[in-house]
RNA sequence: GCCGCGUUGGUCAAGGGGUUAAGACGCCUCCCUUUCACGGAGGAAUCACGGGUUCGAAUCCCGUACGUGGUACCA
């Protein structure tokens, strides 16, 4: 058996979706639970596609989600290059092995020559409009040319495709680890274009030369490439590798939430959240695409909920770390059918991985975070104390700002309407009191702050509860927030004091 | 149009001939908390449809519908 090697082979251009991560994970789990490697490799052959920085971005989001390939472009390694515009040569010459040995031939058709061949089928109420065994020999190709009017087309320069010649009345059968065999009639499959005229290689080229000459042992790829399995199949066959076929597995799509189709990058704006792992500015258009992680989600959360989505190991559990994912995960249980996104569902992972992990894990962000609203963090004790105090409610980890500010900050307004109609003299009188009690008070923690403020209201005749909603707004400014002892606790004397005063001024 | 693939609550899903058809998100109710959350206890809600096979079908077969992908000198 060989050593597992399995690629993420991305094309460069511009963002990184939810599908795009979850195959570069499967991918990347496969190889760790079996000790093999994990390739990076980038296709790029579509130069009008191409989008500057692209690739930098794609090797970011995978060092985020902790998806560190052993080989890519940027780092090397024993296949390389790894980017397939590099490669050109290599695919032209295979190309040109199989017009040799008779599978694939030179097409000089021009795009509106093709164009009027599918309008002809057309009018003749045909509904297979492809370029293959029944037209060809109507085309304008070397199958159809004598061999010396091919060559003084070629010797000419005249643009030109090399097509692969697929022979009808086969059926082609081939297995998918998830879901077995899968069988195709060669009669439905076209002549694909393997070397464009601008001499680069098309897809189909490209995969199959570098799988085999990189010596990949699995293919996990989307559902979308299912219809042209057959074709890759047969070029395994045709370029003389059968023996050497990696195993095929096809991923299901992840589709929208709301109805139809696949998740695509302008449903982000529409549907109001994140279809790429990180924030892309597309370079042509200016044109700001958000991502998960600077939305607040955990890399640990992401990669959790995207593993789940379209996979199950038979039981009821559903947070996985890294580690425990590549223990339990196997391309075999992976589902056949697509999944719709559900953003409410990724929140609460992100959600579960802020409860679980310990918060100097993304304290720095947080802090970052402060300093970007204006409040610079410089005792991280008290930080680190406000953090622990505020996880359970915080969702993303943008909410912190919004939970924990008041930490550090005199909240800017007051919400005096949720306590002004129960004001009254008894209650101003109290809290006057309860300034004078505190300033003298050498104990400084959170039962004593509570006890003291509970014997005040007693000597007051004053229930405790109805003076905890009129604290809680002076020092938070609003209904929320953890337990208000805890919060005067962390806040200081000083503080707390300065809090009440100030809203008593407004009563 | 042609060729694939799929279909268990609103969503993610377990289950692959006999189950009261797990669990999670979301929603609702209650408890806890004299805030808001967290947490806890409950609840509503599902096998796309039609035929077969079988003593028995969510599970196997066929058809239909619907969804989805491909049908590019894009990947």
């Amino acid at each position: 058996m060989n050593k597992v090697r399995v690629r993420f082979a991305p094309s460069p251009t511009g963002g990184l979706h939810l599908g795009g991560v979850r195959t570069a994970l499967y991918n990347y789990l496969f190889a760790k639970q079996h000790g093999g490697d994990f390739i990076l490799r980038v296709e790029d052959t579509d130069q009008s596609r191409f989008v500057p920085g692209a690739e930098e971005y794609i090797n970011e989001c995978l060092s985020w989600c902790g998806l560190q390939p052993n080989e890519s472009p940027a780092m090397g390694g024993a296949f390389a290059p790894y980017r397939q515009s590099e490669r050109k040569k290599i695919y032209k010459d295979y190309a040109e092995q199989l017009v040799e040995s008779g599978h694939a031939y030179y097409a000089f058709d021009t795009p509106e020559e093709i164009e009027m061949m599918r309008q002809n089928l057309k009018a003749h109420g045909e509904g297979n409009l492809q370029y293959d065994h029944h037209v060809r020999m109507r085309m304008n190709n070397s199958l159809r040319l004598m061999p010396h009017e091919a060559q003084e087309l070629l010797n000419a320069a005249t643009p030109y495709v090399i097509r692969l010649k697929i022979d009808p009345g086969e059926t082609i059968s081939i297995d998918d680890v998830i879901r077995g065999d899968l069988k195709f009639d060669t009669n439905n499959i076209d002549d694909k274009v393997l070397l464009k005229a601008d001499g680069m290689p098309t897809y189909h080229l490209a995969v199959v030369v570098d799988d085999y000459l990189m010596k990949i042992s699995h293919v996990f790829r989307g559902e979308e490439w299912m219809p042209s399995l057959p074709v890759h199949a047969l070029l395994w066959k045709y370029l003389g590798w059968e023996n050497h076929m990696p195993k095929w597995a096809h991923l299901p799509l992840i589709l929208k939430p709301d109805g139809n189709g696949k998740l695509s990058k302008r449903d982000g704006d529409r549907l109001g959240f994140p279809v790429f792992a990180m924030n892309w500015t597309d370079p042509k258009t200016n044109e700001l695409i958000k991502g998960f992680k600077e939305l607040g989600f955990l890399p640990e959360a992401f990669i959790n909920l995207l593993a789940v989505l379209g996979w199950n190991d038979g039981t009821a559990q559903e947070i996985y770390s890294l580690d425990e994912l590549i223990e339990k995960f196997s391309i075999e249980k992976v589902h056949y059918a697509g999944a719709k996104f559900d953003f409410e569902k990724a929140k609460w992972f992100n959600h579960e991985w802020i409860k679980k992990l310990p918060v100097a894990r993304y304290q720095l962000q947080v802090k970052k975070i402060f300093e970007d609203n204006g409040i610079i963090i410089d005792d991280e004790a008290k930080f680190e104390r406000v953090l622990i105090l505020i996880k359970d409610r915080c969702h993303l980890i943008n909410d912190f700002f919004a939970q924990g500010n008041f930490f550090f900050k005199t909240p800017a307004t007051i919400d005096t309407t949720a306590i002004s109609p129960s004001w009254n003299d008894n209650k101003q009188m109290f809290f006057v009191e309860l300034i004078r009690a505190y300033e003298l008070s050498t104990l400084w923690q959170t039962a004593d702050l509570e006890k003291e403020f509970k014997e005040l209201a007693a000597a007051n005749k004053l229930k405790p509860g109805e003076l905890m909603l009129p604290f809680r707004i002076m020092l938070v400014g609003g209904k929320f927030g953890p337990g208000v002892f805890e919060i005067a606790s962390v806040i200081g004397k000083e503080e707390t004091v300065k809090r009440i005063e100030h809203t008593l001024a407004s009563m």
